[in-house]
This record gives structure tokens, sequence and C-alpha cells, in this order.
DNA sequence: CGGAGCGCCTGGAAGC
DNA sequence: TGCTTCCAGGCGCTCC
């Protein structure tokens, strides 16, 4: 579920929730969310410190520190970052509880533990960061195409390739190639340069709405509202949309506005 | 290089 | 009803 527009409204959550003060208390419910560090050097490097910056490039959510190491989170397909009072009674899933200031609380709850937490520092938060590609939200179109270029394959594929964009998922790559009337298989070097700009601009205009939203939403007017009908219809032109498996991901598109590859 | 397949986890839904 | 299997909005890895 995450995808940009949700770790988006997560980075709001911290910002809000949590920058600028003091981490009292750091609770490790499940150590299965922690990587490359244990729960006793999470709490000895963070307790007493407090956050500052929050940052997000992509899907990946930076906790700053002062003075101290870089708390990196990523929410794979069921995290999320919650802020709650210290008496409100914990979710199953909350696996590690941060107590800020007096009785607030940042919670990162997740069900499934695909991703989690790590602690980095400069050279650790360059060394993932750089793994990735321009941010979704910000990249200009120059920057998309620089992008795109050096792609062989299909363009949904190259939209949820973290190392090319940053930031979609394969709920988003749907909706923006719908949007852009493209189909998925097509080959990104098969792209005209009014085809990448009709992409371009369907990438900012559903990113735009979504992220004011905190996620990708479910209206009736976009792709994204209709995938989970049973006899699902394009909002556009009532096509009955098509269901595939394209990059390897479940793919809804509609055979009349986003015509075959061939 | 691209892309399919698998595994990491959990739980809701569908199938028998 | 109860047990089994499949599947999911992510991603890293292996293999072809």
């Amino acid at each position: 579920m995450p995808e940009l527009p949700d770790v988006e409204a997560f980075r709001k959550v911290l910002a809000s929730c949590a920058q600028g003060r003091r981490i009292q208390r750091v609770e490790v419910r499940d150590a299965g969310v922690l990587h490359g560090v244990s729960a006793a050097r999470l709490r000895r490097e963070l307790a007493g410190r407090s956050f500052t910056a929050a940052e997000r490039h992509g899907k990946w959510l930076l906790a700053r520190t002062d003075d101290g190491p870089t708390l990196m989170m990523h929410f794979g397909m069921t995290g999320e970052l919650v802020c709650a009072d210290a008496a409100d009674p914990p979710d199953p899933h909350d696996r590690v509880v941060f107590t800020v200031g007096r009785e607030r609380q940042l919670r990162y709850r997740d069900q499934r533990k695909l991703k989690g937490l790590w602690l980095a520092d400069e050279s650790g938060v360059a060394r993932t960061l750089d793994r990735q590609g321009p941010d979704a939200m910000t990249v200009d179109r120059t920057g998309f195409d620089a992008a795109l270029s050096a792609r062989r394959g299909g363009v949904k594929s190259a939209l949820l390739d973290q190392s090319v964009l940053a930031g979609l998922g394969n709920l988003l790559a749907d909706e923006i190639l719908w949007r852009a009337r493209l189909h998925p298989a097509r080959r990104v070097r098969d792209l005209t340069d009014g085809e990448r700009g009709r992409l371009y601009r369907a990438m900012r205009g559903t990113l735009r709405p979504a992220v004011a939203a905190g996620h990708v939403p479910p209206r009736r007017s976009w792709l994204t509202g209709r995938r989970d009908d049973t006899d699902a219809v394009c909002p556009r032109c009532a096509e009955p949309l098509r269901r595939g498996r394209i990059a390897g991901r479940g793919t809804v598109w509609c055979p009349g506005c986003q015509p075959d590859a061939s």
C-alpha cells in the first residue's frame, strides 16, 4: 500500500508528532522489523536525542536526530506511522514505539514486516539513497526523460523500478499509465516524445491530488476506484477493464484507452 | 540488461 | 464448519 503519497503523509506525521521533541523511550515490541541494529543499540543511540528534520525520498522516510544517527524507515506493503497518546492501547502490529516529549508516541506499525527500520550514519544514508532514482514528486521533465532514457524494457516495469524513479508503486503505475493512455507493456524506447510528455504530465497530475489526500484516492473517476469491482469498466470509456500480470505484478488497464503494444 | 520466479511475513478471502 | 491454498499496494536476490 504505502507509495509516495502515503510516505509523504507519514513524513508529516513524523514532523508534527515528533520533530523537535526529545526521545524519552524506545520500545521494541518486535525486533523482526530491525535491520542491522539490535534493540539495545537502537535504544542507546536514540534515547535522549531529539528528532530534527523529517525527510522523504521515494518510499524512504528519514528521521534525523541532533548529532546522532538517522532513523530510516521503509513501510513495505502494510507499514504505517502513527502518532498516538501514550495512554492509547497498543495495536497488535505496533512494532516499535518511540515516546517523545511528555506522553506522545510515534508508532511504527506494520502487519507483515516486509521492511522496517534501519539506523544509519551519513554514509549509510547516502549508500541507500544512491540506489534510488530521482523522486517522482520533484523530478522535472528533463530529469524524467533522462531517467527513462537508459531503459529498454516495458514502461510499467520502468515506472516500478525505484532505481529509475523513486516513489511509484503498483497502484500509481497503473493509474498513471491509464491517465496517459499508454499500454503498460509498451517498450520505453518506442515511446514518442509526445507520449513521454503525456506520461510525465499524467504522473504529476496523479501525484498532486494523491499527495494531498495522503494516499491514492479510490475515486470512481480514477482507475484505482474501479479495480476492485467485479465487472470493472473504464471510468472514461466504459470498456471492460483488463487484468493481467505485467512486470510480474497484478495489472489493470483499459483495452480501449490503452491500445496494445504491437 | 530485462524480466520471471521465489522468498520474506501475515491474514483475509476463496476453494474444497 | 474447518482446513488448505491463494493472493496482496514492496523489494532483493537468483537464474535464464
